[in-house]
DNA sequence: GTAGGGTTAG
């Protein structure tokens, strides 16, 4: 292991002599551009640059409201000035629908304000809209909906579409349609859902527009509402074929939702329809399918993919290799690496981190410094994530000093510095091998930098107390945690159990699990009170171990194999009265216990000639409906 | 809109 770990080291330290040659002429170009910049060079570019500003709506499908373009604009804006103002307008004519909807209609493009004052104002007057055009006044609903959603007023418009049903001719398909594309167009997600539950009461409302349903699925993608997508995209269906986009969308779900099969079906449904399937679709499914642990199904796709010719990029490759380290298929990952390189897609950083990682993962150090040499010869410069990666390889190796030679060098290069994650292995590597002092010192030169310490680097310190059995250290961490901000989560309570048990603590451990995780809002998952009542029992605290049990009851009925493991640690450590007394809570409380771990309790208690216990035991059972064997 | 590195658990 040394001497693959001192290759390594002597790589990375000539990989950064390397990149000092990119990092000169970066820094040459960079200011080449700032003085360009002020020459007015950039001039164009800026210009360039805001002619390309559009709404990002990349995955949003197209189409936008329509203005209704009756007629010109300037005309309009010169008709639409009131030249007295609201209050300035007689009654009569406030009241009167023939005047009052088209100098609505025209105030809504140029003067959207004045035109809802108007609006507001003829209301009170009690101007009676029944007797207005119907189409007109529909028209007058839309231009004011579309231009409180355009400045933003979402409030208003929601209580124009109430007026719009309660006293006008009621939302319109058409109407639906130009909020929807303009919400959507506007990034406002949510409120094109709002917008469209408010329209869909009306069980009258048919929506034969295509775009409509794009629109809606997008949203509720974006705005994570899983459980509508299915919906969306039945009626998208039915309104003819879905497009490239639309398709990309639902993958987009099949994704976020875990659903590898769909992803797949949807690629097939692509094909079947010819229907032009990009390679961030492909990719998507390809993820999806790795996450789900269906790496061959992936693997396929790939292959597929690059049947087709053009679509299988660096990062189809980069997937699936996630998807084989993952696996621990390491000779895979490889392979893929081989192919990739054949057909000519150029391996990137990402390519290599994910290979150095599992060669890591696998413990295979020699290997990880012949792809960080191949890496080298490639020209890949490095950064933070594959310095990190780096670090791990030796802090899991167990060279700390080594681990926190590169980090020294990152420091003195100061042109890749170190983040979240490499602080984060760092700290923990140092108080794993009992370096608290030093972890501290780098949370220290970490806050330093900017960076601002989240939960795992907490964990981490509280992990480093456990095992230095450091309680007072280990509280005040924790209260700098909460002061900071920065919720704990089960993992959190989960080392702090070990600290408490380490620390001979256990009463502060019953407190914490008691209070902690409802004063940080935190759900306890149950293993937790678990992780808790085995550390009493280890301690042969039986009475406090079967107070832990009943607070664990609080949260539900325990699994048997939570009970199995209770039991067997009680007969391990002979505390059969403590077992005999969680089977007979388990009774009562219903819950559910193998016939295989009670029968080993029993069995212990006639061993032991235990009588009482062993009735308690029996007729606990019983209740359980399991059957005591025969003595 | 898609790809890599981090914490718990007997």
């Amino acid at each position: 292991m040394e001497p693959a770990a001192d290759m390594i080291l002597s790589l990375v330290s000539s990989c950064v002599y390397s990149l000092r040659v990119e990092l000169t002429f970066a820094a040459v170009l960079g200011a080449l551009w700032a003085v360009g910049r002020k020459t007015g060079l950039a001039g164009a570019k800026t210009q360039l640059a805001s002619t390309r500003k559009r709404p990002p709506s990349s995955g949003a499908p197209a189409g936008r409201a329509k203005p209704g373009d009756r007629s010109g604009r300037a005309s309009d804006a010169a008709a639409a000035t009131l030249p007295g103002g609201v209050g300035g307008v007689d009654p009569k004519l406030l009241r009167d629908p023939r005047w009052l909807v088209p100098q609505v209609t025209r105030l809504c493009r140029a003067e959207a304000r004045t035109a809802l004052e108007l609006y507001r104002a003829a209301h009170r007057a009690g101007v009676d809209l029944a007797s207005a055009e119907r189409d007109e006044c529909e028209y007058m609903f839309l231009s004011m909906v579309t231009a409180t959603i355009r400045t933003g007023q979402l409030d208003e418009a929601m209580v124009l579409l109430q007026e719009l049903r309660r006293h006008g001719p009621g939302i319109s398909s058409a109407l639906l349609g130009s909020t929807t594309k303009l919400c959507t167009s506007k990034q406002l997600y949510a409120e094109c859902l709002a917008i469209f539950d408010f329209a869909a009461e009306d069980k009258e409302l048919k929506i034969a527009d295509r775009s409509v349903w794009s629109c809606l699925l997008f949203c509720a993608i974006e705005t994570k509402e899983l459980e509508r997508c299915k919906l969306f995209w039945r009626r998208l269906e039915s309104c003819g074929a879905p497009s490239c986009k639309d398709y990309g969308n639902m993958i987009r779900y099949a994704s976020a939702a875990g659903d590898w099969k769909l992803s797949l079906e949807l690629v097939q449904q692509m094909r079947q329809s010819d229907t032009e399937i990009d390679s961030v679709s492909y990719n998507t499914c390809v993820a999806t399918c790795v996450a789900a642990d269906r790496v061959d199904e992936a693997r396929t796709l790939l292959d597929e993919m690059a049947e087709c010719g053009g679509v299988s990029d660096a990062i189809t490759y980069n997937t699936l290799s996630k998807g084989y380290a993952k696996a621990g298929r390491l000779e895979q990952c490889f392979e893929l690496f081989e192919l990739m390189t054949q057909r000519r897609v150029e391996p990137t950083q990402v390519t290599y981190g994910i290979l150095l990682d599992c060669c890591i993962n696998e413990n295979q150090v020699a290997r990880a410094a012949e792809v960080f040499e191949q890496m080298k010869a490639n020209g890949c410069v490095m950064n933070t994530v594959l310095y990190t990666t780096l670090i791990k390889g030796f802090a899991r190796d167990g060279h700390v000093d080594k681990a926190m030679e590169v980090y020294e060098l990152m420091r003195s290069e100061r042109t890749i510095p170190p983040d979240l994650i490499t602080f984060s292995i760092l700290i923990k590597a140092n108080c794993d091998s009992g370096r608290l002092g030093a972890a501290l010192r780098l949370k220290e030169a970490m806050l330093g930098l900017g960076l601002k310490a989240d939960e795992v680097i907490f964990n981490n310190i509280l992990g480093g107390c456990a095992k230095e059995a450091d309680a007072y250290l280990a509280k005040c961490t924790y209260k700098e945690m909460v002061d900071s901000g920065v919720r704990p989560s089960n993992a959190t309570f989960s080392i702090l159990i070990r600290l408490y048990a380490q620390c001979k603590l256990l009463d502060e451990a019953v407190d914490m699990l008691r209070t902690e995780p409802a004063a940080q809002r935190v759900a306890p998952e149950p293993r937790l009170y678990s992780q808790l009542a085995h550390c009493c029992l280890r301690e042969r605290r039986g009475k406090q171990a079967t107070e832990v049990y009943l607070m664990m009851l609080e949260h539900g009925p325990l699994t048997a194999s939570a009970h199995g493991g209770m039991l067997g640690m009680c007969v391990k450590l002979n505390m059969l009265d403590t077992a005999a007394e969680i089977l007979s809570m388990a009774a009562e409380a219903g819950g559910r216990v193998d016939q295989a771990d009670a029968d080993q309790v029993l069995k212990a208690a006639r061993k032991k000639r235990k009588g009482q216990c062993e009735e308690t035991i029996a007729s606990a059972m019983r209740a359980l409906g399991l059957r005591p064997s025969p003595a």
